[in-house]
This record gives C-alpha cells, sequence and structure tokens, in this order.
DNA sequence: GTGCCCAGTGTGACTTAGTCACGGAACCAC
DNA sequence: GTGGTTCCGTGACTAAGTCACACTGGGCAC
C-alpha cells in the first residue's frame, strides 16, 4: 500500500456522500495519496475501508503482456468497494488502482465500518448503492467490450468527454485503455472519423466536429 | 415477471446461506419458476429481493443484434444481487434472465430485507459478501473478454467444466456465448485442439484428452 | 539558438477474431 | 421411411489486435 499517510483525524461532516458521521466514529483518520502513486496492485490483500473525499482512483485490470482496461473509477464520495468487497470475503484485489490526482480519503476501521453499518440506515443504503452502482457499471462494461464495436465505443467516448467546444483532451492511448482497444486501433479509427468530417485531430487533443454523426453510429 | 405463481410460506431454515431467519421474517414467501422461463429482461424495473433456495439461473447480456454474453449465474444460496441493486439505486435490470433448471427461491419484501439489514450481523455479511464475490466474478470476466485469448478461455472454460473423464456436455454454441465469442470461431479452435491430440469432439459433447495441454495454453 | 529526447502518432504487414451465408450431418418425432 | 430441428463445418470476407518501425513536434539542457 503505497498510501503516504499524514494521518490526522477526520472532523468534518461528510458532505460529499450527505451522511452525518455518528460520534463514536469521528475518530476516523484521512489519508493523502499523491497524483501516480500506486493504491493497490491486483494479488494484495487489504486490510482498511476508504472512503474518498477528494481526487479521482483509476481502477483496471492489467494483463501479463501489459495491456489494460479501465474498469471503473473512484471520485469524490465513493466508498472503495473493491476493497470492502476484499475485506469481507478475504480475497485478494483482482485489479490494479493508481491515484489520477491527488486523494484525500477517510480510512475506516474495520469495527467503525461495522458499527456504521449496524447503526446507520442512510449507511447502510450509501453502501449497498455505491455496490450496486458499481455493478451495474461493470456489466455495461461488459456489454460494451464484448458486444460493441470499437468504432460504436470510441464515438460514445468522445461524446462523453468533450467539453462545450467539442474538445477532448486525450491520447490515443489513454482512449484505448479506456475503451478496451488498442492504441493503433483508435488511431486509425480517428482518421477514418477526421477524414469523414466528423472529428479534427492534432497532438494530444481531439475536436468533435460532427457530435451527431457520432450520435448515429451504431 | 415470469415468475410462476405458488406463492407460499417458507417455514424451513435456509440451510443453503446458513443464516437463521429471524422470526419476525418467517413469513417470507418461496416462489418457483420453469426450466426456460423468462426471470427478467433488459430494462425492466424490479421490485421484490429473491433467495435462490434451489436451481440455478442465467444471468447475460444481450446485444441488439442478438449476440450473448453470459455474465453469471444464480445458485443455490445466492441473493439475486442485480434485483437488490435494481431496487436500492432505483434503476432498471442491466441485463437478461433465465432460468436454467427449475428455481425455488425465497421473496423477501422490501421492509423484511431492510429488517434484516438491520437486526442480523449475520445477514449484512452475507448480503456484502455476495455483492463482492459478484463484483471480484464480473470483474476476472472483463479481463477475460478484453485481455485474454479465445484460445486460452476456451482452454480454461473445458478444464473447468469437464467431469472427472474429461467429458464436457456443452454444444459450440453455449461454449460461445459463456466464454463471449463465436460459434464458428469455438469451433475452429477445437478442430485444432482435436488435430493436436488435445481433445475429441462429438455432437454436443468434448472430450479432453491432454489437460495438461490445455493447462499450458496463454 | 542547436541538439537531443521522448511522448504521441502514422503506417504496413501480419495474425487473430468475428460475421455471413451456406450446406451437410446427426438426432428426434411421427 | 419423411420431415424438421439442432448442431456442426466451411469458405469468404470484415473487423480488430499485434508487431515493428519511422516520423514529428514540443520541451529542455547546453
Amino acid at each position: 500500500m503505497a498510501i503516504s499517510h499524514a494521518y490526522k483525524p477526520y472532523k468534518g461532516p461528510l458532505k460529499t456522500m450527505k451522511i452525518k458521521l455518528p460520534e463514536g466514529i469521528r475518530a476516523a483518520k484521512t489519508v493523502t495519496a499523491e497524483a501516480g502513486s500506486v493504491l493497490f496492485r491486483q494479488g494484495e490483500v487489504c486490510s482498511t475501508y476508504y472512503i474518498v473525499l477528494d481526487g479521482a482512483v483509476r481502477v483496471f485490470a492489467r494483463s501479463p503482456r501489459g495491456k489494460e482496461v479501465v474498469l471503473y473509477r473512484v471520485s469524490p464520495g465513493d466508498i472503495c468497494i473493491l476493497t470492502t468487497s476484499c475485506i469481507l470475503s478475504g480475497s485478494l484485489y483482482p485489479a490494479d488502482a493508481v491515484i489520477e490526482s491527488k486523494v484525500t480519503a477517510m480510512a475506516l476501521p474495520k469495527q467503525d465500518f461495522e458499527q456504521m453499518m449496524k447503526d446507520s440506515e442512510e449507511f447502510r443504503e450509501f453502501v449497498l448503492m455505491s455496490f450496486g452502482q458499481r455493478l451495474t457499471g461493470l456489466i455495461t462494461l461488459i456489454e460494451q467490450v464484448a458486444l460493441e464495436s470499437v468504432a460504436f465505443r470510441l464515438a460514445q467516448y468522445l461524446l462523453k468527454n468533450s467539453d462545450a467546444d467539442g474538445f477532448v483532451a486525450s491520447t490515443h492511448e489513454s482512449i484505448a485503455t479506456e475503451i478496451g482497444s488498442a492504441r493503433e486501433v483508435v488511431g486509425r479509427h480517428l482518421k477514418g472519423f477526421s477524414t469523414a468530417g466528423i472529428v479534427e485531430t492534432v497532438r494530444g487533443q481531439i475536436r468533435v466536429i460532427d457530435a451527431l454523426a457520432l450520435e448515429s453510429l451504431d
């Protein structure tokens, strides 16, 4: 666990998850981790519950040959579901996680977690909701990867990640791991889109010109 | 919801899940559903919690063009996680489910579920464990589909589903949906395995001859 | 500035996987 | 037997993934 410490008590309310911490829990500590650091790797054991207060974590699977697929992201207000489920079942992490932007997280000791599950209806709902959302998210991902074409997934990605002016600040490489494909394949599709006048590409950036065309792909 | 009827109170203990039902819950009803019937379809809403007592349910995703991937199976002692998470988050089923073999299930009304979550440490653990196992199962599936070759997945499937004598009672079609590939592709790989002396194939059945060879694939 | 490095990209050749359209073979009911 | 259905084989094609290598533009050391 590469979390770099600076343990200190967390006193404030959990605004991000809209849950009032019971008094007995106020001793929960916060931890921080810098961008780029590894939270956990496939096969490691886990021990503490975390609720992310700020920052983002990318959770992804990696093949022996180094290919990666992004499974999901942990954002502020999210509980680290994978950690939770690993602790409960005593199993090992089935994936890797790295910090994308500096993370502040609340560390919940096992007893506190169990106490809150026992006492707080709100907390139970929160935890189960989190599980449910991850679950449906993963199922959607499987449907996409196994059932949809790369062109479709790429189009969806561009639509979802473009700003008001249509700009997408991603490299071909990062898009590829995000949609479960390969850099060259993404590049070729983008070239196709480009010659069709649907997008413009420059180094490290893509501009969506014809969003409707992307939406009508399948 | 195509569950067929025959509502009757469930009195016995939940042997399969090793949880004693509190007295207040004894009114839980059982439902049965015949093999082949559809439990739910993608996009439907859900309302009741189910715990499977007997039988098996196959949960799978289906593309617009009819291609399918098996996500997981619900076996005796399992709570139907997808239903649970849908109820909690108020979202729609992201997948389809059909009965593989006649199912008997306990239907838990929302209040009873919440009551048990509140009162029973055992039940909370059971529910969270179930969630966790599904989660890691789905992640493993994504890793397989996105990162591993068809040959590898096929080999794993054969090893996992062969009996003591090496017999696997599956059609190419069913294997394909199980490992997220296509019938023809599975057929071609099996032919390859066959000419290499690793398996023998007859209609509707495959016999593993050289399990070691299958294990050493990657 | 010059040179260098390197992340990001382009490309061709090739392998693997998926799709489509058949046709044939095995099995079952009658 | 006939007919129908399920299962499988196959060729031709498209889509996707892999591999190797070349190019390019921006940052930076000097």
